[in-house]
DNA sequence: AAGACGGGGGA
DNA sequence: TCCCCAGTCTT
């Protein structure tokens, strides 16, 4: 083989890699079985489930005739389950189709339910020996901090390159190895969190541990957009003072005071009609208040109490506030902002 | 308390 | 074709 970055691997996978898994055998079924259980589940989890599984069902045959809520049951805990319906119906069109005997071509595995790209070159890999490239997280992860790839590997675009990648590294002999090298490297050394350069085989051309960008890729999956919440902020005022609530201690904004929330304009208005003779505004533009992990839109309405029952009161409690007051004491950003829109005219 | 994980299925 | 989701574990 002529790619330094295979060879080192491989040498690797034999003195330091995992030699030892139940599953590394000579039979379609049991790698297929770890393959789709590993999917989602990591090594030390899935060993458990394996080892009851298989002696559950020890061939495709018994899995393919057991009801598939037995199947179900055996996956109980290990999540995705989807995956165990997949296992059940593909174990069947194994028994049907190839009459019990895996079949060994890549794109034909993929045509399996339950077996991608990735899983299909695993096992084609490891069950038969063929020439082909996997790419699942720990392969991802090595190769965008050896090579220096930079964006979200789930994106298309990088996803492709990776592609193009893994399949230009592969070796020309010992797949197997290789392979199993890449799980390895990516589950024991090139990690997450603290990845072990220094007793990485790949530390030497490794762009990322050159540049101290570990930390940095793979690059992380873009943040969702937050959700988005409304809220109606009633701003009601009495003179010179404006009616304010303590916010429960735990939770946004927790202890802090804050105007009256309502979920929308007609009950704001219901609440403060019910106190006496009220002027309600038209309410102000609204307000956006972005957090890490949602975005408040605020719609600020306006209401002043002429004359009623001043001793209002709410579940929570409240109190009338001078306004000067109010804005030097704990408030959050964006009522504070309001209150102050509010000052000139009081 | 949030992100990782591979494939399926819906848009 | 692309994007979002799922269920458990890890950090």
């Amino acid at each position: 083989m002529e790619n330094a970055f295979a060879e080192r691997l491989v040498a690797w996978q034999r003195d330091h890699g995992r030699h030892d898994l139940p599953w590394q055998v000579d039979d379609p079924y049991r790698v297929w079985l770890s393959e789709i259980m590993l999917q989602q589940t990591q090594v030390a989890t899935v060993l458990d489930y394996y080892a009851r599984f298989l002696a559950r069902f020890p061939s495709v045959e018994t899995l393919a005739e057991a009801p598939v809520d037995d199947v179900l049951a055996a996956w109980s805990g290990l999540g995705y389950y989807s995956r165990a319906r997949n296992l059940h119906k593909a174990a069947k069109r194994v028994m049907d189709v190839y009459g019990g005997a895996f079949p060994q071509a890549r794109s034909e595995l993929e045509t399996l339910p339950g077996i991608g790209r990735s899983t299909a070159a695993a096992i084609a890999a490891f069950a038969f020996g063929e020439r082909e490239a996997i790419l699942d997280g720990n392969v991802k992860r090595v190769l965008t901090r050896a090579f220096g790839i930079a964006g979200f590997p789930g994106e298309k675009a990088v996803e492709k390159k990776l592609w193009a990648l893994a399949e230009r590294l592969l070796p020309e002999t010992g797949i197997q190895a290789y392979t199993q090298g890449q799980m390895d490297l990516g589950a024991t050394v090139c990690t997450r969190g603290r990845p072990a350069c220094i007793v990485c085989p790949m530390v030497d051309g490794c762009v990322a541990a050159r540049e101290g960008r570990t930390g940095e890729l793979p690059t992380p999956r873009p943040k969702k957009t937050v959700p988005t919440r409304d809220t109606v902020m009633l701003m009601l005022t009495w003179q010179d003072k404006v009616w304010l609530e303590r916010r429960p201690p735990s939770g946004i904004w927790g202890g802090l005071l804050s105007l009256p929330e309502f979920a929308g304009s007609g009950a704001a208005e219901d609440w403060a009609c019910s106190l006496g003779n009220v002027d309600v505004d038209i309410a102000w533009p609204e307000l956006e208040h972005v957090f890490t992990h949602y975005r408040l839109i605020i719609t600020p309405l306006p209401a002043r109490l002429r004359e009623g029952s001043a001793n209002l009161v709410r579940d929570g409690g409240g109190d009338w506030w001078p306004l000067a007051e109010a804005l030097d004491a704990g408030l959050p950003a964006p009522v504070k902002r309001l209150l102050g829109r509010l000052a000139p005219r009081a």
